[in-house]
DNA sequence: TAACATTTTTACCGTTTGGTCAAATCTCTT
DNA sequence: AAGAGATTTGACCAAACGGTAAAAATGTTA
């Protein structure tokens, strides 16, 4: 109708949100969030994320535009509570303390929402095509913030000398090994779909790889 | 000559191979990675295959039945691949030794051969519906009997103490991640796409991670 | 409860996809 | 060079897929 403000289309009015919208919105995304980190983008169909939040396809296409809308709303999401644990080391604090707390924050992420992850480790897979700018942007700078973090430690002799961004990838890999390679865990471990009991033999695998000579010792606090 | 070991349709007579069929399977198993290993299962399409190979649908579909036995031929081809550099592992050698020269040779791996790595990582992604046999014998006895050698090491004194199977996976995951989180490395570390100067700093930072304390000291061969 | 906006459904469409078939072409052996 | 078998191709198909249009139903509000 003007022009103004979006260009596209019959100019939408940007209403608050209904009781309705609200709720099946939320519906939508927790039924896309299984459907694609089970199979994938490509594997996942719009068939499949409707019936799964019982809803008639056109009634999810009435919430979002297409699958890819879906798909990016997801990611973008999730992208705050990928980055959380990283924003929570401190600068002032103990390097072992520090390092310990992000490795369980991390593994914690992974038991709890090992559907967020493999979401994630698809999306990068697949050569990151909606989250590229994020990864970019956000991701790096924030690394590049606690990598030097980590080097003051270094230069202080209180974290033995290694590359803090290899670090971080290390930490990356293994915590998130245990939500995205879950399967094959289980089954060299011989566990039954579904069971979590491995955490715990995880983290401390974890916390003896990682702080065992890796943090120089005599720097307690 | 026939019946005898396919019991199944007009019975096919198991010729010797062709130099042209040799030719052809193998230029669509390297078609075939590269679209798998991109797309996943599910994004890879025939028509891509088939165009990345040169050749018609039709034709395509003249040695391999369907999309799936590709994939699964692909899949089987690479487990002993997969397995080669856990197998290389000698009981009567030095642990710092053999578990150095074990994370060489996966890094190496990933570095050599990403998009087989990549295809791995979708297929247990998606929750290994083609390899979950395998992953139930070969790998987990193959994996049990590692196991016991780092134990071993670990109850002589020469290894600190953990559990064998979650160094492993720990092995498995930070080097795996050059190669499946290929892209997100390399946006964090600023490198152009194909830049694999990153594979030093990573052989570096894992030597430190895992022979730094890892290794008891006092363990000289 | 009437009027209006929101939500849901039914029916449908064009494209893509995995896969088939029979005819045409090529290759190799004799 | 001829014939048999191997290979390649073009034409085609049914199902699945992402997405649309418009009417019907429901919810909201005055």
């Amino acid at each position: 109708m003007q022009e103004t403000m979006a260009a596209k289309a019959p100019a939408k009015r940007p209403r608050n949100k209904t009781r309705i919208q609200k709720e099946n919105e939320e519906r939508i995304l927790l039924a896309a969030l299984e459907v694609f980190s089970q199979t994938g983008f490509h594997g996942a169909t719009l068939d499949k994320i409707a019936s799964s939040a019982d809803m008639s396809k056109p009634n999810l296409l009435y919430y979002f535009k297409n699958k890819e809308e879906i798909h990016i709303a997801l990611l973008t999401g999730l992208l705050d509570v990928w980055l959380a644990p990283l924003r929570a080391i401190r600068a002032d604090g103990d390097p072992a303390t520090e390092i310990g707390s992000y490795i369980r924050r991390k593994l914690e992420s992974s038991r709890e929402y090992p559907r967020e992850s493999r979401l994630f480790a698809n999306e990068i897979l697949a050569g990151a095509p909606h989250i590229g700018d994020f990864l970019q942007s956000e991701l790096r700078q924030l690394v590049d913030e606690k990598a030097d973090i980590l080097q003051s430690w270094i230069d202080n002799g209180r974290l033995a000398p290694c590359d803090p961004r290899h670090l971080l990838f290390a930490i990356w890999s293994t915590t998130q090994h245990y939500a995205d390679f879950s399967v094959q865990v289980r089954h060299v471990l011989r566990l039954a779909p579904g069971d979590k009991s491995y955490y715990a033999e995880a983290a401390q695998m974890l916390e003896t790889l990682f702080l065992g000579r890796l943090v120089a010792p005599g720097t307690d606090s």
